[in-house]
DNA sequence: AAAGTTCTGGAGTGTCAACTCCAAAAGTTT
DNA sequence: AAACTTTTGGAGTTGACACTCCAGAACTTT
């Protein structure tokens, strides 16, 4: 029933919630997304969530239907999460120097993570992505935005001449998205921001190349 | 007693096995390696590992201590077999040709798969990276001979003068990686090979411009 | 061929995790 | 304040999964 639905056919069922119970759903989720986080969704168990959260078994059930439902839901967070923890720098990835900037910020929150984790985002889809199809959708809607967020921005500066009309915004802004994804994955797994640097630096100077 | 070595001084550590002892072994690796490719570690258990190699539950547990022993053999397995298919390809990446057919190999190979399961070394390095530390330090190995072969590609490029002398092949090799590592995430997700494209020959087009 | 080792079958065990159920407390509406 | 809905606590159920154990078969070595 919620299988197959998009995550706002799904908002769209909720039935409504006091404030209170809002609060409490809140709660869970927020605990939800940090043990996923760290831990994944197989390693996370409802106990542990209910746990985190100051909730009892019931509680859990009453705002979700399963534990699908509930990771359906983390994964609407986290990308909330994640572009917010963005801006305005994301909404503004016009020119080289706020590329470099946006750049310098990604890596400052994984070096502040002491690279644990990698894209909140990208580690639930990689591991969801074969088993649950509803959550492979959701994830994918999330990358949709982001890309998108940087797409705009490139494609600001061609419409201003910036870029050379050859370039290709939407090519760029896929490739970008794909370094950082792969270089916050290994800089997970190397517990080193040196991939991630790599991997930027070469997008951007490759973008800076395209000004003419 | 396992936790912590390499998987070198765990191999040496082995008993000797029978040529038929070798051989289902190596049955249940191969499947085991399969399944979690596909479902990934924690939805494979070890029943489904029995079923798929035709053995017996003591079989596993004859050949492997205990579940996480077997996850670093399939790991080992995966990181040799994912580098041999790449051959001989990966083994000469010194020229823009080269990179090109290499590119294309691999969108090729997502393609043929349908887009499904990402890289068989970086999901199971995503899944297990904060839960298992002998499990990343493998991957963190299996991504380090991925990376080096490309750079010896590129850095041969640089010795021949065909890079300008400012390029990193370091760099590139790098960023070439996490490229390609974040472009099969991006193209598993949106079961479309578009994304694997975009990285690569963003990154290739910027070691072409860095051609004198 | 005897002795020793490796390999195999399969039943059994303990734990843990997802989910259910019911009754009571808290909150809202009329 | 009565009627109704939402929220909460926690005990209980069910199934799955990692792992153990033991006895016998197959194979190797002497």
């Amino acid at each position: 029933m919620l299988a197959g639905m998009t995550a706002d056919e799904i908002a769209a069922t909720a039935p409504r919630l006091t404030r209170k119970g809002q609060a409490t759903r809140d709660r869970i989720v927020t605990a939800a997304s940090e043990l996923m986080f760290l831990r994944g969704v197989a390693g996370t168990s409802t106990d542990d969530v209910q746990a985190a959260a100051g909730v009892s078994t019931s509680q859990v059930y009453h705002y979700f239907r399963d534990k699908r439902t509930l990771v359906r839901a983390v994964i609407a967070h986290q990308t909330d999460a994640v572009l917010d923890a963005q801006q305005p720098l994301l909404g503004r990835l016009d020119s080289l120097d706020a590329l470099r900037a946006w750049r310098d910020f990604l890596v400052d929150m994984q070096r502040q993570r002491d690279c644990l984790g990698g894209c909140p985002i990208g580690s639930i889809g990689s591991e969801l992505a074969e088993s649950d199809p509803d959550a492979r959708a959701d994830v994918a809607v999330g990358f949709g935005r982001w890309e998108s967020a940087i797409r705009q921005g490139l494609q600001a500066m061609h419409d201003r001449g910036e870029l050379r009309a050859d370039a290709d915004p939407e090519q760029l802004a896929l490739g970008t998205l794909a370094a950082l994804q792969g270089g916050l994955l290994l800089t997970q797994i190397r517990r080193d921001t040196v991939a991630l640097e790599a991997a930027l630096d070469s997008m951007i100077d490759h973008i800076e190349a395209l000004t003419s």
